[in-house]
DNA sequence: AGGAGTTTGTGAACGGGAGAACAAAACGAG
DNA sequence: CTCGTTTTGTTCTCCCGTTCACAAACTCCT
């Protein structure tokens, strides 16, 4: 086998494949419970539901990592793209907000599997104070500045209601996050140094409204 | 004033723009209760965080809904972006699955206020059957079949863990669901008419962290 | 009425991503 | 060793979406 070739690491990848990078590594990973240690690119993109010259297209911004005639090593490839993304790394991560939403995030597992680390949970509403959600006590957001600075954390999550979020963002901001993870239905301004990425729980449905809609009309 | 021209109604809207429609009407309905009666593609475009040419050339899909000189009728653009996506229609739902998340999507009061109605939960675990969230009784998953027929229902929503998803999908899909919005980090395979959109948390995480990642290397 | 100032709607250029198609590389059989 | 088979990595082409730039259209002021 000849030398694994991986580009230069200051290379910049599209977004678009970014975007599909944790589906490719989610993929691998079932694949690898499932006991498979080798699968071709047609296979993984049965399993990532994508088109196969896509998923070669995106792995091969990230190296050369499989073999021809053969396919990609499931265990070394999952450890590249792991790598790749940065998953491989401990993230602390605050949220803020701790309604039904919040603890959701909270209880949900996917994260810490991932590298990500709940370090505090933080809510404005005193009487939501010193409940234990997930293990972890829901602390005063004044607390922010001194968690953040503590843990290091560069990566919030907001799921506050709508009023609160710009506040929170611009507070999470001032004391040195730079990407915020938004579940508040609102455009937040920030500068430009910092990531926003938005999941709206009803944009999704109105998408899908719209499309129901075209298919009654047609039908 | 010239008479509004609305395009013929079976134009195509590309898929990018019918995306961003439930942003403006979000942005729209701020702007109103707001007080603002009028606006341009600008005020527009900055609310809702978007290029004014992007926005005004989204709105042109739908129409010439503006006046050159001043600007949009708030009121007017609202119930026509409205009335394109589908939410002035009444849209009954389905939640499958009322851990966390289903709960927190129960809760959400952004659906009804945009024409989505839950009309049932279901759960396949008998220990939360006759609980009540958001005022709505818990039921058995196996009453799903019953439910879609007896409220004509089109669009159903995956909260459940990931090995149950796919039976869930199938089930819906059997009984004439049409669109999906699936939580669960699993890709769905299903017929190709069955729209399928996904909401993955701890994917929206990864990003933000590869670009944390390279932030750090930059910096 | 006419001209100056605004703002929309759209044609045209541009950039990025998707998919087809193929050459290069690895493996196995004989 | 050689040939046929398999599968990757990459090139090329096409299409969609974004952005620029400007003519058309409307208002307001004189």
């Amino acid at each position: 086998m000849s030398a694994r070739t991986s580009p230069d690491s200051s290379r910049d990848i599209p977004e678009a494949t970014v975007a599909r990078l944790p589906i490719y590594l989610r993929a691998l990973t079932t694949l690898s419970e499932q006991g498979t240690s080798t699968c071709s690119s047609e296979e993984l993109a049965v399993a990532a539901g994508v088109n196969s010259a896509k998923l070669r297209k995106d792995l091969s911004y990230l190296g050369s990592y499989g073999t021809r005639g053969v396919g990609y090593d499931v265990e070394y490839l999952r450890y590249q793209i792991a790598r790749e993304i940065g998953v491989t790394q401990d993230w602390p991560v605050v949220i803020v907000g701790i309604g039904n939403l919040g603890q959701a995030l909270a209880n949900y597992s996917g994260f810490r599997s991932r590298g990500f680390r709940v370090v505090a949970l933080l809510d404005a509403d005193p009487a939501r104070r010193d409940e234990v959600v997930a293990g972890i006590e829901v602390q005063a957001f004044d607390n922010l500045e001194q968690i953040v600075k503590d843990h290091d954390v560069a990566i919030g999550v907001i799921a506050t209601p709508a009023v609160a979020a710009q506040d929170v963002a611009d507070r999470m901001v001032a004391c040195g996050v730079t990407s915020i993870l938004n579940f508040a239905p609102i455009v937040l301004s920030v500068p430009e140094q910092v990531d926003v990425r938005k999941v709206d729980l009803s944009i999704e449905l109105q998408i899908l409204a719209y499309h129901e809609q075209r298919k009654a009309a047609t039908a």
